[in-house]
DNA sequence: ACTCCATTGTGAAAATTATCACGACTTCTT
DNA sequence: AAGAAGTCGTGATAATTTTCACAATGGAGT
């Protein structure tokens, strides 16, 4: 496909500075520095430098970055010029807060449509999204490729199940679950108790410095 | 301190290992191997081993490990004995899931206490945890060294500064802003958005394969 | 036009992380 | 009791990621 030799690590970081340049062309700015855009994100200069290059000579020697022409460049580089419709699966409180938070600000990407087995909440409408039974799942369900998973741990599977049937391309888990996949779909996992746990063992065994 | 020799990303898969040896323990079962933990948790087997050798020999030669031996050491490596009192600041949607979300479950770590700025919500108990105003800090936050971020954006920095005053030691911030702390605090970053936008590059630029 | 300064892009080196592959030892089977 | 099977712990290697450091070059000021 497109560029296989871009590192990991350097695709997790694009769409931090895309945001990034977004807030800077927003606010009337036409040019940065790697230095300036490091202090912002955290992210070291040298390393912005070396992630911008696999996309070939993006700056000026001297002068730095043309804000609006790197904006460009990232807005289709990450497809923010086409629409990407993602499905929420769980309307439980973690599920609630993503049909209520704003992704779309500086995003192309958004949730069109939601389920949930509760028949409480089918029918309704969260944040502007329906709500449908996940029973329907397969019949409404049709094109959508990516899938927010908020479902109860125990659930996780047999509705991994059935996205996979379905024809899912990518899962954002955030469930406690590793859930298994067929290896051609992609899985993201966001464990909320782990990164607070890891963040607590990090403060008690690693000293103060870095 | 401790053991500043255990590679980060070991460190960050511990609490994973820690949960799912609760899982085994409480089916009862009594041994695992290396290979039956990386079905489970997703990770090498191989890489799994390295991880535990960082401690020390935890296992046996053509057996496996033992998991309620295992368990143990890593409940009092991840300091799961003494309980980890966490403030939540922000209940907006994310916020108020995150007070309803169980942490608890197999895990010493706990929210004891919230803040937000809306005087709608100080006073009330969500999830069981008080809810204060923003602007009791200062007077309510004594000996708590971790916060979950749940704010707006726009107010992450001065809340941050606060925390900082206030003597915290680890921020986990769901803001998509790349706050500033001095360099003895530590941050660790969830941002959603970026999650979503960096799985659906990979999904598009990554071929079917890894 | 000339000089000075800032900043990129990138070879090279360092640091970190993951994986291979196998000797050593344990348990199980007969 | 002996042999087979299973599994750890780890040296060595490979892969990935970060960082250093500097030549090259564009822009700004005079």
């Amino acid at each position: 496909m497109d560029q296989n030799k871009i590192p990991q690590a350097t695709a997790k970081r694009l769409p931090l500075y895309y945001r990034f340049l977004n807030n800077l062309n927003q606010q009337g700015k036409n040019r940065v520095s790697s230095k300036e855009l490091s202090e912002a994100v955290k992210v070291d200069s040298a390393t912005i430098r070396r992630d911008f290059s696999y996309f070939g000579a993006l700056g000026k020697k001297g002068y730095g970055y043309n804000v609006e022409y790197l904006l460009g460049f990232f807005r289709s580089t990450l497809d923010q010029n086409e629409i990407t419709e993602v499905a929420l699966i769980g309307v439980g409180n973690l599920g609630t807060a993503f049909l209520n938070y704003n992704f779309m600000k500086n995003n192309n990407i958004r949730i069109t449509i939601a389920f949930d087995a509760d028949t409480e909440k089918v029918g309704k409408d969260i944040g502007g999204i329906p709500v449908h039974h996940i029973d329907e799942l397969d019949e409404k369900l049709n094109d959508i490729k990516v899938a927010i998973l908020t479902v109860p741990a125990a659930e996780a599977d047999i509705i991994t199940n059935k996205l996979v049937e379905k024809g899912i391309s990518g899962i954002l888990n955030f469930t406690p679950a590793r859930i298994t996949v067929p290896k051609h779909i992609r899985v993201h996992h966001i464990d909320l108790a782990v990164e607070l746990q890891a963040l607590v063992y990090f403060l008690k065994h690693y000293s103060l410095d870095n």
